[in-house]
DNA sequence: TTCCTGCGGTACCAAGTATA
DNA sequence: TATACTTGGTACCGCAGGAA
């Protein structure tokens, strides 16, 4: 069911849920103690090849799932190694998957929903508490990486005697996959490269304002690609704003059209990104102005894309401030269309 | 007439949850 | 940890409205 106002309450209502549980709150000053703690890094970097498409969909869209927090996981993994080590230096695993400074505390989830009876955590019995839900997705998201398969697996687990994962000594391999070798590609802390196709650059923002617990997977691919050719063409990204056709999306990076275009309108809405607007705005213009952007400042020719501009000043707002606004605005929004719908019909 | 965007509905299936 | 059942997000399709 993908009622978009179905799907709106229930984001709205699993946000709602994270913010009074201080789940959201709580991941961040983890992370923000992990960044503070360590080298403070501006941007955290990301080689390309997280999303590049070959002949088959690109390891990011694969972890455009509906449910669980993998691709999350894989890059909080990559955030808080890059706290920690300097460029070169090989991962190992420096966190508890639970517990005070675990894994498990850098995760916002809202807990278990009863549809039935409208209440979260219905039915708590003995061990199923928030922090017992954290473990278990923290573990999903490890089997997920991992089941990638073979040389994709962006995880890897040792096995016990008896066949088990040993979750709690995983290894982080790097973006381009475990690779085919006898040895694993175990991440490295990489270096900002200047060639566009190497690497892209995720400004500390996005982890410490809660964007990354906040977004959707589908919002994070999209955006991700975003900043990717915004780096292939930042004199395009400036003037005129870059764009993607469905075919080129499909064959470079495996993301299909539903995820690209709400992930588009949800990441306007969220401040994260804008229709491309001309370069000669100056800077400082006032914010009654610049509404004026948020519609498209060029005609579009017929078939022609949107075109977008990355907007990193959006990633300092409060992220689950900015979404509750805007979820509910949208709610409304949606709720008013539906009403004038049902007017017309009768 | 063509073909886009946007919306709504449905099927599929991965992940979450309960239980043994 | 394994299994069965439930939940809900994504992919896909069809339709309406609109622009050229």
């Amino acid at each position: 069911m993908a009622d978009a106002r179905e799907t709106n309450a229930r984001r709205l209502r699993r946000l709602t849920q994270m913010r009074k549980n201080d789940s959201i709150t709580g991941a961040c000053r983890a992370l923000q103690g992990i960044w503070e703690t360590g080298r403070k890094p501006e941007a955290i970097v990301l080689r390309s090849t997280l999303l590049q498409a070959s002949e088959e969909r690109s390891r990011l869209t694969r972890l455009v799932l509906p449910k669980g927090i993998a691709l999350r996981f894989y890059l909080l993994a990559a955030f808080e190694a890059q706290c920690r080590l300097n460029v070169g230096e090989e991962w190992e695993n420096a966190l508890p998957l639970s517990g005070r400074g675990s894994w498990s505390d850098i995760v916002a989830i809202d807990g278990a929903y009863d549809t039935d009876s409208a209440t979260y955590m219905h039915g708590t019995v003995g061990i199923r508490k928030l922090e017992n839900l954290r473990l278990q997705q923290i573990k999903g998201a490890l089997r997920t990486l991992e089941e990638l398969g073979g040389e994709h697996a962006l995880v890897t687990m040792p096995r016990g005697k008896s066949g088990q994962r040993e979750y709690k000594n995983f290894l982080l391999m790097n973006e381009s996959g475990r690779g085919g070798n006898q040895t694993p590609d175990v991440y490295t802390v990489p270096a900002r490269h200047w060639a566009a196709a190497k690497t892209i650059a995720i400004p500390a923002a996005f982890f410490l304002k809660g964007w990354i617990q906040v977004l959707n997977p589908s919002e994070v691919a999209t955006w991700l690609i975003l900043r990717m050719l915004r780096k292939w063409a930042p004199n395009k990204h400036t003037t005129s704003g870059v764009y993607l056709y469905g075919q080129a999306r499909l064959e470079t990076f495996g993301l299909r059209d539903d995820a690209w275009e709400d992930g588009c309108q949800r990441l306007r809405e969220f401040g994260l990104i804008r229709f491309a607007q001309p370069p000669d705005i100056p800077p400082g213009t006032p914010s009654e102005l610049k509404v004026v952007f948020s519609q498209p400042t060029r005609l579009r020719r017929r078939y022609e894309p949107h075109h977008w501009q990355v907007t990193d000043e959006g990633l300092n707002e409060d992220a689950a401030k900015r979404l509750d606004q805007e979820l509910t605005l949208r709610q409304q929004e949606l709720e008013t269309a539906a009403r004038h719908r049902a007017q017309k019909r009768s």
